[in-house]
DNA sequence: GCACAGGTAGATT
DNA sequence: AATCTACCTGTG
């Protein structure tokens, strides 16, 4: 007998991913910076939707991923979640394919984060997600996609008494056709901003070329690039986030500041430019350089949040 | 009160 | 071609 609370979600199931996960890795992937729609729950397992799935995840006491959708949403929602999830492909075997054995700092990422993956996101949701990123911080861009989610995308499921709980939360990503409807003051209500004109002139571009934004999906990465760097308010680093987490194109190497703090401290780059970091990422890690980013990325942030002391030596 | 944040684009050296 | 700066808004 279960409550009417726990009929909105189907039983718990298990995930076969090629590694466990210890409950640090799963935040890291989750909620470090390569997503911004799942929500930790008190009961530490997290709540996220992307595209039209929602889904609840946590771990087992062995470290293997367990996951639940809403009963609604039918057997075709574990294909998604899968899919979502990168789930059939091994971060390991990935990662091992690194310079790690030659990159002392990489090894040492590699394993403090066993398991770290990327996700593969929707590319329409992800290009509006990262153009919300531009100088902002993890959990206020998180905002902004709820905002914009639950006040302009339509709800997920009808009413329900699991669902009110979250209410809020069972909303999509308005898409690019239905965000060209809005005006720009309707996005400055979602506190975007300055980047409220930028995707309004995306959305107003897309909504004046259909189909461009699936052909930039599947061209070849550099061409993917330059196409999405023609979208105002973005430039290389979006664009390749972009790529990265909306369409699996582990060659993308991202530049940030925190990338740019990482490379300077850990590989002597002081003093280098965006453009010269990125291309001393591309070369020197290869094409699973993205997959790299991740781990450094998730290494410079848990020294950030331990209070290092190193990151400010030297 | 004010600098700063996971950037970009246009202006100014 | 390299280097400023404005652009919104919450947080410290």
């Amino acid at each position: 007998m279960t409550g009417a609370v726990d009929a909105f979600w189907s039983p718990w199931q298990d995930v076969a991913l090629p590694e466990p996960l210890s409950p640090r890795v799963l935040e890291e992937i989750l909620d470090g910076g390569q997503a911004f729609r799942w929500h930790p729950q008190a009961d530490r397992s997290w709540i996220g939707v992307w595209a039209a799935q929602a889904a609840e995840l946590r771990l087992s006491a062995q470290g293997t991923l367990q996951a639940r959708g809403p009963a609604a949403a039918g057997p075709a929602a574990e294909t998604a979640l899968r899919h979502y999830l990168d789930a059939g492909r091994s971060a390991r075997d990935l990662a091992d394919g690194l310079p790690w054995r030659s990159d002392a700092h990489l090894a040492r990422c590699l394993e403090a984060f066993p398991g770290l993956r990327l996700l593969r996101q929707p590319f329409g949701e992800t290009l509006l997600c990262f153009l919300c990123s531009a100088a902002k911080q993890v959990p206020q861009i998180k905002q902004m996609a709820a905002s914009m989610a639950e006040r302009h995308g339509p709800p997920l499921f009808p009413r329900a008494a699991g669902a009110a709980r979250h209410a809020a939360l069972f909303h999509r990503l308005p898409t690019w056709t239905e965000l060209a409807q809005l005006p720009e003051a309707a996005l400055r209500d979602c506190k975007l901003g300055f980047r409220a004109r930028h995707v309004h002139q995306t959305a107003r571009f897309l909504a004046a070329h259909p189909g461009w934004l699936e052909q930039v999906e599947t061209a070849p990465y550099a061409e993917a690039k330059v196409r999405l760097c023609e979208l105002p308010g973005v430039g290389e680093k979006i664009a390749d986030c972009v790529l990265l987490f909306g369409a699996g194109r582990l060659e993308a190497f991202p530049v940030d500041v925190w990338i740019i703090k990482a490379m300077s401290r850990r590989y002597g780059l002081e003093g280098w430019k965006p453009a010269q970091v990125a291309h001393f990422g591309r070369t020197h890690f290869g094409p699973w350089a993205g997959l790299a980013q991740q781990y450094l990325f998730a290494w410079e942030r848990e020294e950030k949040k331990r209070g290092g002391s190193s990151s400010r030596m030297l």
